[in-house]
DNA sequence: CCCCCCCC
């Protein structure tokens, strides 16, 4: 039976925050946002019960939002904490904010237990962490209304400072260490004190040394860093004279508070960091190390499959992670421009569909050990578009040989037991044509008037086949080896192959289907041949026309059915050639594959970013 | 307010 975890809240405050406590949301109100429209980022602020304390200044993380879109959040349920953070706004005020990352809800339907208090805020710096709730205080959901314990959780004899939510109010909250009165109509809504003032806590994962800058618009210095904590990550930047201020005080690896700053939109093209938004350490912020044990990553990784860069835009920059298997020695090579020397050691990384050659540079180069195929991630190198492709990795990419996180174990374990001994899609040996297959939409086939060019466009496509020439699918052709001309029925038994100059005993069934695909932007009639054709209908030529032969109009009916109307990624070739003094625009598949949505989302919301950014 | 990151 779920109980609420009584003292929690106090507990989290405190900064127990591992603890996945048992709570009730007793109110739960909508921030006022200043981009009042932007449904994305609402975010609701909730009352939660620990049973005998309230505490109403927890924030929702807005990915959980649709919890209460659903109604599988509202007042009075029962929630399990799963993930959240206590941001110190003010220690001495008392002044704290609960964000929850996650919670899951328990039972969505409840009355309100136990007759809790809004709780007095005490010096929660204290050190004297209670770890785990009191079991004697617990209170069993949902058939009790036991009123809490008399005993309020906070110490004896602590200084108890009044509750943010009676500062606001304006009242003074003087000694409140016995607050708990079960007349109080607890559950009143408080205002919600404004949040001007952040704090974060958060661990350098990345810092440039300092630099200095020259252009039309000035000069001077600056450094940079990555900062992480459990909801994500932001890159900050200091100029000037807060560059000599934050950059000895920062050390990478290491937690630190750190209050004001300002936030501007983050320039994708050079922030490798999966956030909207950067920061800017300036004059007003604080920056304080954290001393105390945290449960903060060490880097934030947003990995993308290997395969997945030969769709991304050279120059951008990702994560990736995969096995090492194999290593090329050291080179030394000279800078065109700045005829600078520098070292350099190319790394063959793999993972289950692809493999591509990761160059690095310098000191990265010189002290890589990759002898017994590790596990490599890597945090912000760039995609080049040499020999296919490659990445490189830049000084500000972080290098992580077999780190501790659970995507390195799932490849661990899959490289051990299959992965050795499998072949993978190589992008770094790619002609030209064969990687250049852009996502477009039919529509673009038209518009950017594609196939124009003395040689062909190929383009990927993610389109539903409507409709299949039914009677011209497959074709008597020649059956000798590497020939797939249509033959001639001699009507005596043998097959006349033109291109052979031959008559055979016999024939082949072979595919030239002729299909029409259509996407939201357009429809295209394409051709596929055998290998396409086959993965269309999931039948051979063979098969095909085996059913041809015998006229089964309804087993035929049936495999054109079949391969219509399902989403596809289409590969095409595209060209305009000449058919008998016409231009004519062929368009032949020369791929099939389903749909990979979680892949195909990705690449949209790239596209997506492509397009808001410029 | 930077934003360069190397070579075939």
């Amino acid at each position: 039976m779920a109980r609420l975890s009584t003292g929690a809240l106090l507990r989290y405050l405190r900064g127990n925050v591992e603890e996945k406590a048992t709570l009730q949301v007793l109110g739960m109100k909508l921030i006022d946002n200043k981009a009042g429209e932007d449904n994305q980022n609402r975010r609701y602020r909730l009352m939660l019960s620990d049973g005998k304390n309230t505490f109403s200044s927890c924030m929702l993380g807005s990915q959980l939002n649709s919890l209460i879109d659903n109604s599988e959040l509202k007042e009075n349920s029962i929630v399990r904490i799963e993930k959240c953070m206590c941001n110190v706004i003010d220690r001495q005020a008392g002044k704290f904010v609960l964000m929850i990352a996650d919670l899951s809800v328990v039972v969505s339907t409840a009355d309100k237990i136990g007759d809790p208090v809004v709780l007095p805020l005490t010096n929660i710096s204290n050190n004297n962490l209670p770890t785990k709730s009191e079991p004697q205080d617990d209170i069993v959901v949902p058939n009790t209304t036991a009123p809490a314990s008399k005993t309020n959780v906070i110490r004896q004899g602590s200084n108890v400072l009044p509750t943010a939510d009676r500062l606001v109010n304006g009242k003074k909250g003087g000694n409140t260490n016995n607050t708990n009165n079960n007349n109080s109509n607890s559950t009143k809504p408080e205002r919600i004190f404004t949040i001007d003032i952040w704090t974060i806590r958060a661990r350098v994962t990345n810092k440039t040394a300092v630099r200095t800058w020259e252009n039309a618009r000035g000069k001077g210095q600056l450094f940079s860093c990555d900062l992480c904590d459990e909801t994500g990550e932001i890159r900050a930047t200091a100029f000037g004279s807060d560059c000599d201020k934050f950059f000895p005080m920062l050390e990478i690896g290491n937690v630190y508070y750190i209050t004001k700053g300002t936030l501007k939109t983050a320039n994708k093209q050079y922030n490798q960091t999966n956030n909207d938004y950067e920061m800017t350490f300036n004059h007003d912020t604080l920056i304080e190390a954290c001393t105390e044990q945290t449960q903060i990553p060490e880097t934030k990784f947003n990995f993308i499959p290997i395969s997945e860069i030969a769709q991304r835009d050279p120059n951008s920059i990702v994560d990736v992670i995969g096995i090492v298997k194999s290593v090329s020695d050291i080179q030394r090579i000279v800078g065109k421009q700045s005829q600078k020397e520098f070292t350099k050691r190319d790394i063959l990384l793999m993972d289950d569909k692809a493999k591509l050659s990761v160059t690095l540079w310098g000191q990265q180069a010189e002290e890589f050990d990759g002898s017994s195929n590790p596990v490599l991630a890597i945090k912000g190198a760039k995609i080049s578009d040499f020999n296919g492709r490659t990445l490189s990795c830049l000084q500000s990419s972080i290098v992580k040989i077999n780190p501790n996180i659970q995507e390195a174990h799932e490849i661990r374990t899959w490289y051990d037991n299959e992965g050795f001994e499998m072949d993978v899609e190589d992008l770094s040996t790619k002609t030209d044509r064969e990687r250049m297959t852009p996502f477009k939409t039919i529509g673009q086939i038209t518009s950017e008037q594609l196939g124009s060019n003395d040689k062909p466009d190929y383009i990927t496509c993610k389109a539903i086949c409507l409709m299949i020439k039914k009677d011209s699918v497959v074709y008597m052709s020649c059956p000798a080896e590497n020939c797939s001309k249509k033959v001639i029925d001699n009507g005596d038994g043998t097959f006349r192959c033109e291109k052979c100059n031959a008559s055979h005993e016999n024939f082949k069934w072979s595919y030239m289907a002729n299909a029409e695909i259509s996407d939201s932007t357009g429809s295209q009639w394409i051709t596929l041949f055998r290998n396409e054709a086959e993965a269309l209908f999931g039948i051979t030529p063979e098969e095909f026309g085996q059913m041809k032969s015998n006229n089964d109009e309804e087993a035929i009916n049936a495999v054109v059915t079949k391969a219509q109307n399902n989403e596809k990624m289409f590969k095409l070739r595209i060209k305009i050639d000449n058919y008998n003094d016409e231009q004519r625009l062929r368009v032949t598949c020369v791929n099939i594959s389903d749909v990979e949505y979680v892949n195909n989302v990705k690449q949209l919301l790239v596209d997506i970013n492509q397009l808001t950014a410029s």
